[in-house]
Formats: C-alpha cells, sequence, structure tokens
DNA sequence: CCGCATCCCATTAGATACTG
DNA sequence: CAGTATCTAATGGGATGCGG
C-alpha cells in the first residue's frame, strides 16, 4: 500500500541509504584513510605503514589493508616468496581517485588541530 | 633512548595520529555524513531528518546529532517548550566548512555506484 | 621479516517500548 | 513531536603468540 522506495545503492554487493554512506563504508573507519594518506605519495612496505602509523596494531592494519585491497583500493605485491618477505602496498587507479577526497579530509583535519 | 616523537594532534581533547584521522573522528560512523549531507541544504526538524534517512533507528539517530552538536559541528533549536515539540537542527559555520569534503563524498560515491 | 590466528574487550548500532 | 530506556547484535580494535 505504501509506495515507499527504499532507494538504496550498492557497491560489491553491499546496500547503502545514500551515496555519502557508500563512500564512507569504504574509506570509513579509525584506519582506512590513514593508510590512503601514506599511500598517496607512492608505494609502501608493510613495515614502512607501521612506521608511519606508530599507534596501530599489525592485525589491524593487515585487516584494513585487505579490506581496501577487496575493495579495490590498493595492490598487494609480494616480491620474495622466501622470507625475508617484501611486500609493497600501492594505490590502483581507482584508489587515486580518491585521493582529491583525502587531501581534503587531511587538510581540514590540519587547519582544526591548531 | 629513543627519540620516537608521537606527533599526535589533538581535538576537543582527543588526540589523533595524523591529521586525517581527526577528521575520520569527527565525521566518521555509519550515519554522520548522511545527517550533515542532508543538513547541507538547510535546516530541518528531527522527524524530516528521520524521514530521509529511513534505515536509521531513533536512538541512533539520538546519538548521532549530540555527537555533532557537541562537536559544534550543528545547532539543536527547540521552539516549543512543551509537546508537540519543535526541534530544527542546523549547520553551525564551523559545521559548513565540512561542506566541500561531504559534497565530494556524496559525489565519489554517487559515480561508484553504477 | 612479514603477517596470520586466537582470544577478548570497547564501542557502535539496531529493535522495541515508553515518556514529557 | 522528539526523544529516552533497556536490551541485544555486530563491528572495531588491542594483546599476544605462532609460522613461513
Amino acid at each position: 500500500m505504501e509506495g515507499q522506495e527504499k532507494k538504496v545503492i550498492q557497491f560489491k554487493g553491499k546496500e547503502y541509504p545514500c551515496c555519502a554512506s557508500l563512500t564512507m563504508g569504504i574509506i570509513g573507519g579509525k584506519w582506512k584513510t590513514v593508510i590512503l594518506y601514506h599511500l598517496m605519495s607512492g608505494k609502501l612496505r608493510y613495515n614502512e605503514l607501521r612506521k608511519t602509523m606508530p599507534t596501530v596494531t599489525e592485525r589491524t592494519l593487515s585487516l584494513q589493508l585487505k579490506a581496501l585491497e577487496e575493495d579495490g583500493l590498493v595492490i598487494r605485491k609480494v616480491y620474495n616468496k622466501k622470507p625475508p618477505l617484501k611486500v609493497e602496498y600501492t594505490l590502483t587507479d581507482f584508489g587515486k581517485t580518491l585521493i582529491p577526497i583525502i587531501e581534503s579530509i587531511a587538510e581540514w583535519g590540519d587547519k582544526v588541530s591548531e
């Protein structure tokens, strides 16, 4: 009886109630934007990333990187099969489309912090 | 022995490890950007907001609005002291400084959703 | 050296009923 | 009308230890 349209939008099988919440679903959380922010300048190894984010735990960093990889924002490249491993993370072209947003977010946080 | 500088940045008494995470701490979460997105166009009453976000619960909407108010992004104005109440939510000038970011976020989500 | 696994806790968000 | 109260579920994230 009710003509209520939900008008959800979708991405990778997940549904969101609004275009803004889609983006936040992908870059939201405590660490994802920080990772993307550091990868903007170029590729980084796992441990290099850790050093730029001294307070993140290994597990969390792993999980967040995996999530970013699954959403197609970063690529994970393994260079050695034998230890010591060398793993590099890079933004994909798709991930790079977020750069303007990440920059605005970082800039705003920077201005506000004083 | 280690000259490790933490270099945290602060806002409203909370500490963040990066300028990007500060912003995300304020507009992050499942609903805050959606609320801000709808308030960009002008003030809205509580129930009007609910209608624009059919899947949010009353409790969550309340909590998120309160958090946004505490961070100084929105103002809550009460027009009647006796029921039926009339409460309007508006962006503060400070909240308006986020508009470009919210717009980019919404736009990106919109493009990606197809 | 890189990063996964297990366990656990804190925080966030939903369902529902009720109130000034 | 605009919330609060209570309870519960889902998620995020930390600590620690193991393995290639």
